[in-house]
DNA sequence: ATCATAATGTTATAAAATAACATTTTATTT
DNA sequence: AAATAAAATGTTATTTTATAACATTATGAT
């Protein structure tokens, strides 16, 4: 199982996470000819600034703040930016909450599910086979075929737990 | 299992889901104590009008459209007995669609796992233990407490297969 | 250098959801 | 039954989220 959970929700250097997310990024889009422009990259970093899930109005706010001087950015350039991340795969959005967050092992097989803690908010990545299958089964016996899945688990955290 | 998938992708009498579900929510009104009124069963029945997840706003629309001669029937009403019927459990909200659909059997145990079909648009609802427990595993690996479930499967029904 | 394409800037608006307060309806108390 | 409190609905305005449409700028290909 795949998951950046023992990372996410514990104290940990988080510079390490987004420069390490920022190399897959651009490596990632080398590999497939498709340009990580400043301004993705900037929406990129910022939804990167921790591991909570950002929405987009929370985004463009946070770029505003922190272009100098005063250059706002405005919601369109925001949203394609998050367009095109999420067209590679890059970020994800999710749906319960209306927000975004970079993902941990983007260019691999995704079988996601979100663990999102109410108390901190911050969200981890699982990409669960176990689970998948789990869904396919239940969806099966309904004959049902699959193609997408959403899931995104709501609780606590091991921090917010003690 | 618990869901209601044999009925809802096929060709069926509609009419009888449709009291079926008013008739269960005004018993578990009544049980409950709380108050069925006249504009919350018509968001209710305007909901259960399918098995096609309805937009709030499409649900405005409908019930302008259904009211003589031309009652405008705004947001805030509706949104109101949106909350209230969430609440009591006889709708559920579709969070990657950002709509809402009857519950079949409401009142029971929960483990909702929704399966929608992007072709015809028509969602059933499945009850499964069995997957609710691969959550709860999957969860339990990363020390994460469940509280809350979001599952929402895209793909195709049984109908729109053939 | 020229041209086509892609990306961004800009203005306006659409779509989804809620806040705030007025009015009406229903239930409760006297 | 009248008075009062509580719940539900009506109404206006606004907030939040997302996109349409078109102008401008930057990039890559010929």
């Amino acid at each position: 199982m795949l998951t950046n959970s023992r990372i996410a929700y514990h104290h940990h250097d988080h510079k390490r996470c987004i420069t390490a997310a920022l190399n897959r990024a651009r490596v990632l889009c080398d590999d497939r000819q498709v340009r990580l422009t400043p301004i993705r990259e900037a929406v990129f970093k910022t939804i990167w600034a921790s591991h909570r899930p950002l929405g987009a109005y929370d985004i463009v706010d946070q770029m505003t703040l922190s272009t100098s001087p005063v250059k706002r950015i405005l919601p369109p350039t925001v949203y394609r930016s998050i367009e095109f991340l999420l067209e590679q795969g890059l970020i994800h959005r999710l749906s319960s909450l209306n927000a975004y967050i970079g993902c941990p092992f983007p260019g691999n097989q995704h079988n996601d599910v979100f663990l999102i803690c109410r108390q901190c908010g911050s969200a981890a990545e699982c990409s669960a086979e176990q689970l998948t299958a789990a869904v396919v089964q239940t969806a099966s016996r309904a004959n049902f075929k699959v193609e997408s899945q959403v899931i995104e688990i709501v609780g606590l955290c091991p921090e917010c737990q003690a």
